[in-house]
RNA sequence: GGCGACGUCGCCAAGUGGCAAGGCAAGGGUCUGCAAAACCCUCAUCAUGGGUUCAAAUCCCAUCGUCGCCUCCA
């Protein structure tokens, strides 16, 4: 039984479907008017992780990721660059799918936008009005009205009174109470909009993710997924909005990622600490990225800096360790570290499977998983043969794969490969008449190449490293 | 100021009532011409102070500290 922590009741549940066998899943994702950030790469990271689990563990998972491309800030940038806003997004939509493709991400099953949903968003806002939830503004702005809504505040653990007495919310006149919230904003000249029954005018931040979950998933969906810097208002309100369109529980579990923490604060682009995925990727491998996710717990802050990115690299290196060629020195079937291996096979599944299913406890799934390493290794040193050794290869393949981690060994551009391989040949040589200094001279050089040679007992490997 | 989460070895981190996983780093060893890799060994009583219990890192209270949200935010 899988079990994960609701944000709605803050506590770890049961996880139940509504249909047996099928996972409705929502995943807020980005804003699109810049480059984004590995503080979105953890998200989405998060989130790819918690549905490949899921399709492993025999569900069939319906995934939505939505853009929001149409935005107050799209729109400014897009004034400053002096291009069309629907044009700006659109360059960073195709932007974010490449880095998702890039960090291993699997496509979402449906990935709306808002400027594509407008019909509908319109309609909710309109059914809202019919129900007493929503209100048009003299202005052409249409606002929620929270009072009417006896639940709200539920999510975020918070009462209206309490968020008043903060008092950074500025009051509009337009508005009938503070905590109101836009549905719909009426156009600003010369500013990009739609038609509707409220006048030209585009929708406020929180409407689309109701609209295009609607749209895609139905009137209640399992899941309900993003950022814990979403939980208010964007979450809460959409609880609010969906909740008294449909007179229905929305979503049954609602799960938030902690915030990527960079220099002891919380990575954003306000904040502008920024890393940008590509520059990321430029640098290490998208395995470092989800290895260091991984390694820790999805719902606390994540450290991210040199020395824990050089601790995830080396723990992927170490995992990679176990996927070599047996030794080729003497094979001795029978040594206990050998025979062994099918049993241990055996607890490493039931391990990870029992850390997934607690809350998708991936640091303690990796624990297991180091664990059947070492076991996997000591049976090469003991003499495992590659045929006794590949089943265990194939287990760790398969529980890494179901993380996301694809463990690729680095290659060379095509032809290095034979001229590595002479300089292998002419060391070995080198190193028969006992020609010390020439022989480290070329693994040194070697070395700063790229290539990592190592001497076993009965010859020499290498590899790019 | 309000609300929430959290504080476990030098670093990252699992564990939520019964003698503290794992990774990185560090030290010692096997192997090696020397290395590297792999393997073996060593390395914490869980922020502080009270309390509950036969038993607490795990439950309760207080204090200190960190982070997040309350405004755009994954």
């Amino acid at each position: 039984m899988i079990r994960l922590y609701n944000t709605l009741t803050r506590k770890k549940e049961d996880f139940q479907t509504h249909q047996p066998g099928l996972v409705k899943m929502y995943v807020c994702g980005v804003t699109v008017y810049n480059d984004a950030h590995v503080g979105h790469a953890m998200s989405s990271l998060v989130f790819d992780i918690v549905r490949r689990y899921l399709e492993y563990r025999g569900y069939s998972v319906k995934h939505v990721m939505n853009f929001t491309d149409v935005d107050d800030k799209i729109i400014n940038r897009a004034n400053q660059l002096g291009i069309p806003p629907l044009e700006l997004s659109n360059k960073y939509i195709a932007d974010y799918r490449q880095n998702l493709l890039d960090l291993n991400i699997l496509p979402a099953s449906a990935t709306p936008q808002v400027s594509k949903t407008m019909p509908q968003i319109i309609s909710f806002i309109e059914g809202l009005i019919e129900r007493g939830y929503a209100y048009p503004a003299a202005n052409g702005d249409v606002y929620f009205r929270v009072t009417k809504d006896e639940d709200y505040g539920r999510l975020s653990a918070r009462k209206i009174e309490d968020m008043q007495a903060g008092a950074r919310i500025e009051i509009e006149e337009q508005k009938e109470h503070p905590m109101d919230f836009a549905l719909w904003k009426a156009a600003k000249p010369g500013e990009i909009s739609w038609q509707s029954p409220w006048g030209q005018g585009r929708p406020g931040w929180h409407i689309e993710c109701s609209a295009m979950n609607l749209v895609e998933l139905g009137e209640q969906i399992d899941i309900h997924g993003g950022g814990n810097d979403l939980i208010f208002p964007h979450h809460e309100n959409e609880i609010a909005q969906t909740e008294c369109y449909t007179g229905k529980e929305f979503s049954r579990y609602w799960m938030h990622n902690g915030m990527l923490q960079l220099g002891g604060e919380k990575m954003s682009k306000s904040l502008g600490n920024i890393i940008s995925i590509k520059e990321f990727l430029s640098k290490r491998d998208a395995d470092v990225m989800r290895m260091l996710v991984l390694n820790g717990s999805y719902r606390a802050p994540l450290v991210f800096n040199e020395e824990t990115l050089d601790g995830a690299e080396k723990g992927l290196e170490r995992i990679k360790s176990a996927l070599r060629p047996a030794s080729t020195k003497e094979t001795d079937s029978n040594a206990e570290s050998v025979t062994g291996l099918p049993a241990a096979m055996d607890t490493v599944k039931k391990a990870f499977i029992e850390a997934m299913d607690d809350d998708f406890n991936t640091a303690g799934a990796l624990g297991a998983i180091f664990d059947f390493v070492r076991i996997t290794n000591t049976a090469r040193d003991a003499g495992a043969t590659d045929a006794q050794l590949k089943p265990a290869q194939d287990t760790i393949r398969e529980l890494t794969g179901v993380l996301g981690l694809r463990l690729a060994e680095k290659t060379g551009s095509g032809d290095a490969d034979k001229f590595i391989n002479l300089l292998v040949e002419v060391r070995a040589e080198v190193r028969k008449q006992k020609l010390w200094a020439m022989s480290d001279l070329i693994r040194d050089r070697l070395k700063e190449l790229g290539v990592t040679i190592e001497d076993g007992k009965q010859g020499t490997t290498w590899r790019f490293s």
